[in-house]
RNA sequence: GCGCCCGUAGCUCAGCCGGAUAGAGCACUUGAUUCCUAAUCAAGGGGUCGCAGGUUCGAGUCCUGCCGGGCGCGCCA
């Protein structure tokens, strides 16, 4: 059960009531009023809005609606007292017997608590990473994959039908570098002196394996071969090879995608003809001339007419252009094609998961979406700022120029592939993020990553000397459901069970705002209320999880201890870390 | 010049559809260890929510303008 959603209804019943009564018109709109945890302890376990919300419609004073409200709630059994507090907030403090049955409802759900059907499986596409088949992937990359692939189990989790997808740029001049690039590794393998890797190409070291592979594999041919014979071979190879890297970079990190669509595939397969031929007959393609932008160096600007995606009747700022000057596509012609392929392969609903410098790009891409789908399909676009990396406190310096920048890889070999993908979450995707080589490993409060593990494997520890004490087979989640509780009156431990109920509304709230950094969040605030009782254990031996002179509260407590592992380890799960058994 | 994002405690950041006295961690000061892991916990000080207007019973949250920072701005992807 959602606590607060369960409030909800129970408000809502209790409303209508009252309209019966005569007490309050009939026929309010109730969709604003909600129950939700207080920000302050001291205002209850749940405060509601109704009487602020409805003052207006009601013709009433929110107190006065606030007092008749107060009065039904009061005859409720979940309900231990309500007030009327401030402006005309209704705050409840419900029973402990009320908190018991949820710890109970939790264990008796055991893991998976909190998974829901809000999606009612609707199938949302998350498309994430998407680098270009260039080179390794690295740190920057690192956010954008933990984050869409943590929103993805989210999604999934809270029941939608989740398609993770990768956006494969193996098209255009880029690829062609990189097929030039290793034509050049390749000469070098084949015994040829190549001196400096030339301006514009990609000079990483990284290449060097794969030309010699090509050597190995096809000897001497394209030595004699004019460019325009061996490109076109050199550059299929090639990109086969970076999105072998890009898939073992992956693999360390844990991500897997469902499908890798190439944009190669989608101009061959005439997509994005078929895309400009629909926009085309909508009415929604001109040709014309864009003005120059200003305060930009123009020298180079001159005036030239070209076929133009009218995005300003979607919003967007300017109409854009859909052809370059050799008549070949944009990369907004190819994209807008990609995205009508994923509306037509059944996605109403899609998220794309960015870097910072695709920022001036959402809104012509949202403006095709719209044009597309007539307004049907949404697209989120979820922009990850920079990641700083430092080490003690000190930036790493990359520069791309040197090839001389951290890759996803080493990083994980420096910390662990946990900690890398826990760091990346809690933080909102447009605010910049820190990542401290050093201070990841630090084993102290203000390393989130250590601080929710230790709390799990504080559970494990307690509940591995539980073992001790009570047969193994009762302490699993559902006979642990059955314990008696009533000796979990603390007002700590029933702050514990309030956090650990909180979990279904975190998970619902997080997933429909398409944001996993409120898990994180909640795990800390979690863990602190764990390791505060486990403290209080020390002062207070009544308070002890574990004590054989005092058998029935030892298994109410491993109750608690093992919905904390629930929970924790369940958030740990959705993020793709591993919970941990032990510190050592 | 224009667009998008950001601006909250000394630092790093939360603040969920507009709600109550704006929160947490770090740092700082003080305290707790014969004890299930002190790898932890408790207490304390610390704020003009960038600035100025506006809407509202009520604004960190919405609107307008300005200031500061980041990213981007046809023939790159």
């Amino acid at each position: 059960m959602n606590v607060f959603s369960h409030l909800t209804c129970v408000i809502h019943e209790e409303i209508e009531r009252l309209c019966k009564a005569g007490t309050l018109p009939a026929g309010l709109d109730l969709s604003a009023v909600s129950v939700e945890p207080p920000r302050e302890a001291e205002h209850g376990d749940a405060a509601c809005n109704a009487a602020l919300v409805l003052a207006k419609q009601a013709r009433r004073k929110p107190r006065e609606i606030a007092e008749h409200l107060a009065e039904r709630l009061q005859e409720r059994v979940e309900c231990r007292s309500v007030e009327v507090a401030g402006p005309g907030f209704v705050n409840l403090r419900l029973t402990a017997d009320f908190w018991w049955a949820r710890l109970a409802e939790l264990l008796t759900t055991g893991p998976g608590y909190g998974a829901d059907d809000l999606g009612h499986g609707r199938r949302i596409n998350v498309e994430y990473v998407s680098a270009n088949p260039t080179g390794p992937l690295h740190v920057g990359h690192a956010r954008g994959a933990v984050v869409g692939d943590a929103l993805a189990n989210l999604l999934a989790h809270m029941g939608f039908a989740v398609t993770r997808e990768y956006y494969v740029n193996d098209a255009g001049a880029q690829v062609d570098a990189l097929a030039r690039s290793v034509h050049a590794r390749y000469r070098e393998a084949c015994g040829e002196t190549i001196g400096a890797i030339p301006e514009g190409l990609y000079p990483g070291d990284y290449l060097v394996p794969v030309g010699a592979a090509l050597a190995d594999r096809d000897g001497r041919r394209w030595l004699e071969e004019p460019e325009s014979v061996w490109l076109p071979e050199i550059r299929s190879f090639a990109i086969e090879a970076m999105m072998d890297l890009v898939r073992e970079d992956l693999e360390t990190l844990g991500v897997r995608h469902d499908l890798f669509r190439s944009e190669h595939a989608l101009v061959g397969e005439g997509r994005v003809d078929d895309a400009y031929a629909v926009l085309e007959k909508a009415g929604l393609i001109y040709d014309g001339v864009l003005e120059p932008p200003k305060g930009k160096r123009d020298e180079d600007w001159e005036p030239r007419e070209q076929s133009l995606f009218r995005a300003t009747a979607f919003g967007d700022d300017t109409d854009r252009p859909l052809r370059k000057s050799d008549g070949t596509w944009t990369y907004f012609a190819t994209d807008i094609a990609y995205h009508r392929d994923k509306i037509e392969r059944g996605f109403a609903d899609m998220i794309d998961v960015w870097g910072a410098d695709h920022g001036g790009y959402v809104k012509r891409m949202k403006a095709a979406v719209s044009a597309l789908s007539n307004e049907a399909a949404t697209l989120d676009v979820k922009i990850c700022q920079m990641v700083k990396l430092l080490d003690d406190g000190e930036p790493v310096a990359m520069s791309k120029r040197a090839g001389r920048f951290v890759t996803l890889r080493d990083v994980v070999d420096e910390v662990g592939r946990d900690v890398v993908r826990f760091i990346m979450l809690p933080r909102r995707n447009d605010a910049p993020l820190e990542f401290d080589l050093r201070k990841v490993l630090e084993q102290s409060r203000d390393n989130p990553v250590f601080y929710v593990q230790y709390a799990h494997a504080r559970a494990c520890s307690a509940l591995r000397r539980g073992a001790e004490l009570v047969p193994e087979a009762e302490l699993t989640p559902a006979a642990l459901a059955r314990t008696d509780f009533s000796c979990l009156d603390d007002p700590a431990e029933l702050d514990l069970i309030r956090r650990l109920c909180q979990w279904p509304r975190v998970l619902a709230g997080a997933a429909l705002a398409h944001e996993p950094h409120r898990l994180a969040f909640h795990l800390q605030e979690l863990a602190g209320a764990f390791h505060l009782l486990w403290t209080r254990g020390k002062d207070d031996a009544r308070l002890r999880f574990v004590d054989a002179e005092r058998p029935s509260e030892t298994r109410a407590r491993l109750a608690l201890i093992s919905a904390v592992k629930i929970v924790v380890a369940e958030g740990l799960a959705l993020f793709g870390v591993e919970p941990v058994q032990e510190m050592r």
